[in-house]
DNA sequence: ATTTTTTCTTGACATATATCAAGAGCTTCA
DNA sequence: TGAAGCTCTTGATATATGTCAAGAAAAAAT
């Protein structure tokens, strides 16, 4: 099973290998520059993409500042789903951090799909039921957790991204900025060695 | 069309009148006694309920301390939503906080609808991308606003939930404590007056 | 109607986090 | 290689928010 193949199972959940087939002949593969606009906000919303490798900011403009929702890696997707599916303008601007490769599906085929392939809603339904799970994790850890809590379960799980992109993304992705994460991140790494 | 028929239809999008018909003939109208648990923290959620009448609170137990995740209202629904898809144990425990009537359609029957009525993984994908937004919103309003922000936006969309249930609760969903939420109000009264 | 319980407000104070400013360390790239 | 720009850290300080404690107000129970 190829990368996007594995893409779609992780996310959708299984099909036959057939629909499979169908599913990801729909994708194409195609390069990035880095800083380039995958999504401008504002833009309605019209892909859905599967990184194969790159790395993605998802972020958004309030008031004089950037609020960064997420970092998407190899493995993750990109789009604004609530833009995808509603068709409103879209909140989030995503833009390359680095060369990316991605595979994308364009709006009128992901819709399409739900035509050709009889089980393609039920597995939309599942990959928006794990977005929707991602988020309520999210709304939960604003909600009993701090700063320090927040970095440090984020930490844990995601140990990779902190040599990779730039700390203050994180920073905001986390609800912080990069001077208490800084700080954070100080406290952490010497609760850890002691 | 009754309350139950326009519910389906404001979450889960259009479907035919027959198909409408059968929908809600899986669901049932029941009560529920001030301080039932619809649901308790760890259970499987078996079950998905609009509210007719009432209203539920819908927490989880952090440390030792409650985290009020949602006020549900009538016209509203109670689930927990990752439990129902996932069969995972229930993060959230909902409660009602008053009398309550309800109408109920229980997961067998729920997932049975897949394979009654064509259309309606597609509708259930309607439903949980709107949850999906819902959320979306609320990470941003943490990621990008003040106590006080929150506070007022919130006011500003669900004034009359203010003078129904214990004021603690809505703080603890905006994500800040009781003492903070007095004082912002405070503050948010005297420059609507001035 | 009175008591009891719960909820809300307020003040004093503590703590967490933000802001501002400066400098150090990296990258980038000409 | 050196200049220019980012990025990260650190200190000083400000502000937002939390905690604790007490009392007032409101609601519920008797």
């Amino acid at each position: 099973m190829n990368e996007l193949e594995q893409n779609i199972n992780t996310y959708f959940g299984i099909i036959r290998q057939d629909e499979l087939k169908s599913v990801t002949s729909y994708f194409k593969e195609n390069q990035v520059e880095k800083g380039e606009y995958f999504l401008k906000s504002g833009q309605k919303c019209q892909k859905l993409s599967f990184i194969k490798s790159g790395l993605f900011r998802i972020y958004a403009i309030s008031g004089d500042k950037e609020v960064t929702q997420w970092i998407s890696t190899p493995g993750y997707f990109v789009t604004d789903l609530a833009s995808l599916y509603f068709n409103t303008p879209a909140r989030w601007t995503i833009q390359a951090m680095t060369e990316a490769e991605i595979y994308t599906i364009n709006k009128e085929d992901y819709v399409h799909l739900g035509k050709l392939i009889p089980k393609w809603h039920e597995l939309e339904k599942i990959f928006i039921a794990k977005c929707f799970t991602i988020l309520e994790d999210r709304i939960f850890s604003h909600l009993s957790m701090t700063a320090e809590e927040r970095y440090q379960f984020f930490f844990e799980n995601n140990r990779e991204l902190f040599n990779q992109v730039p700390l203050q993304y994180i920073a905001s992705m986390l609800g912080m900025t990069p001077e208490t994460f800084s700080r954070v991140r100080k406290k952490a790494s010497v609760n850890f060695k002691g």
